[in-house]
RNA sequence: UCCUCGGUAGCUCAAGCGGCAGAGCGGGUGACUGUUAAUCACCAUGUUGGCGGUUCAAGUCCGCCCCGAGGAGCCA
């Protein structure tokens, strides 16, 4: 069997070649007298190879079946093309049609469709420029977060995707059962899908040293918004001896590494969304990657909220003690600071109980990272390593001590202080190609009331 | 889960007060052309989301349901 060049090697070659074999999908046809071209693409990059095909090399009929959307084989010259909008095309030898398309049925259009239209059809959608720039950026940012982290002697690390019990203390669960049997049979207790694997990674970054995990979490909440999924992508590093300072700077690095590597090397597909989806995309990006993030305390935040309420009128007021709104989050990242804004030492009654408590015994060492367009991207927080202040927060809060014993333990036998973050995949991959609905950066999305494919 | 808006041809959308359901794109056929969102001509396309109600008459008004979008809460 010949070697199969994809489009991408082809479109970079420097000189011409003969005999070469090349596969994918139709996008266009369009004949001439004699001889046609197509269009073909196989996702190696957004690009299409043109071919000339000559009506004595395939009769005009065979040429019709040639539709958009089938699939083809073709073997022929790679040569300069004359038209302009190429460098190079392929003179076909020899085609071979895979699959047919029938184009009165075909849903793809060469034309635009609305986002709406392309997700009820998300088998087929990963075959538009737009879709398939979206997946080939995911791909890369996942390899990017890999790379980032072992350049800086993380372990990758597997925390388990069935759970005993939950890491935020409430929250809505998936549960976990034996088909038709009852509820705890298998594991003899209650198991649940993960909703992060943060206590698990914990433990190990206390003898690896720096961890990451990087998988799928599931939430059971019924929120209904642009945001949110009931699977999504989630990368949480955990960091032995790190604080809450060290904790935001490496999360600051790890996104502007990513963020930077995706426009370099896939900016072919950044320049399509800066073109036809959104024009201030590229120069949102690269103010990401120049400028330092802007860093306030809680207060600091409450004490501008406060200030701007007397033009902005917020529906809901801004208090200390109070949790951020969604209104204020844009405010700051948007309005006020137009950067990535991290927001750090919370008020302790509106963390979780594993957050270091700071010496004001009022606020916890919590970070979170808000972008623009997007809001909240990250959430980290200095863990509490405390023997005695944990076992406070945890009977403080109602919690049963019994489930966290092994927890304790790492406090208990060579404790030190310690800082990780869990970063929203799906939610960066928003960001990067400023796609508004986090259902059109996961393949098949998975939202309440809504389980396809 | 709550609030708001929407559902009409394969797609994107139009159809003042209830009165014969339309356009562009896509598709088919033909012409022309090293073309490239090709161009020109002609042709076809409908259970108006579903069920029920009001009416001589419902895409349009009323009720219930389904689906989608935007906003909110919660969060990543």
């Amino acid at each position: 069997m010949d070697q199969i060049y994809v489009i991408k090697e082809v479109l970079n070659f420097y000189e011409g070649k003969q005999g070469v074999v090349v596969c994918g999908w139709v996008r266009t046809r369009r004949d001439s007298k004699g001889f046609s071209f197509v269009e073909i693409n196989d996702g190696s990059c957004l690009k299409n190879l043109q071919l000339v095909i000559d009506h004595g090399t395939l009769p005009l009929d065979e040429v019709k079946r040639i539709t958009t959307g089938a699939s083809i084989r073709a073997i022929g010259d790679i040569v300069p093309s004359p038209g302009k909008k190429q460098k190079w095309e392929m003179h076909v030898r020899k085609l071979e049609i895979l699959g047919e398309a029938d184009p009165n049925k075909y849903p793809l259009q060469k034309k635009r469709h609305s986002d709406e239209f392309l997700r009820k059809i998300a088998h087929l959608r990963v075959r538009t420029n737009k879709y398939g720039a979206i997946y080939r950026i995911r791909s890369r940012a996942a390899f990017l977060i890999h790379r980032f982290f072992q350049q800086r002697h993380f372990s990758y690390i597997h925390t388990p995707i069935i759970t005993s019990s939950d890491c935020e203390g409430a929250g809505d669960l998936f549960q976990v059962i034996k088909r038709g049997e009852e509820l705890d049979s298998f594991f003899k207790r209650p198991a649940f899908l993960t909703v992060s694997g943060q206590l698990t990674a914990e433990a190990l970054c206390m003898g690896l040293g720096k961890v990451y995990t990087f998988g799928p979490t599931f939430r059971a909440e019924d929120s209904n918004t642009p945001r949110h999924a009931a699977e999504f992508w989630m990368v949480e590093p955990e960091m032995a001896f790190y604080d809450l300072e060290q904790d935001i700077d490496l999360a600051e690095e790890l996104i502007k590494y990513v963020v930077s590597n995706v426009v370099k090397e896939n900016s072919e597909d950044i320049e399509l969304f800066t073109r036809f989806v959104d024009k201030g995309l590229l120069e949102r990006l690269n103010r990401v990657i120049e400028e330092p993030f802007v860093r306030i305390e809680y207060s600091e935040a409450i004490f501008i909220l406060k200030h701007a309420d007397k033009k902005e009128n917020f529906i809901f007021k801004p208090e200390w003690g109070e949790d951020l709104q969604t209104e204020h989050e844009r405010y700051l990242s948007e309005k006020h600071f137009n950067l990535p804004v991290v927001v750090y030492n919370y008020p302790k009654d509106i963390k979780p109980f594993y957050m270091r408590l700071n010496d004001d015994e009022k606020t916890v060492a919590a970070m979170d990272i808000l972008l623009p367009q997007v809001g909240e991207v990250v959430g980290g927080s200095q863990r509490e390593e405390r023997y005695d202040v944990l076992v406070r927060n945890i009977e403080q809060m109602g919690m049963d001590i019994e489930d966290y014993l092994w927890y304790l333990d790492l406090r208990k036998y060579g404790s030190v202080p310690h800082s990780g973050f869990g970063l929203g995949f799906d939610r960066l991959i928003m960001f990067l190609c400023s796609v508004h609905n986090i259902r059109d950066t996961i393949p098949f999305p998975r939202t309440p009331g809504t389980l396809n494919f």
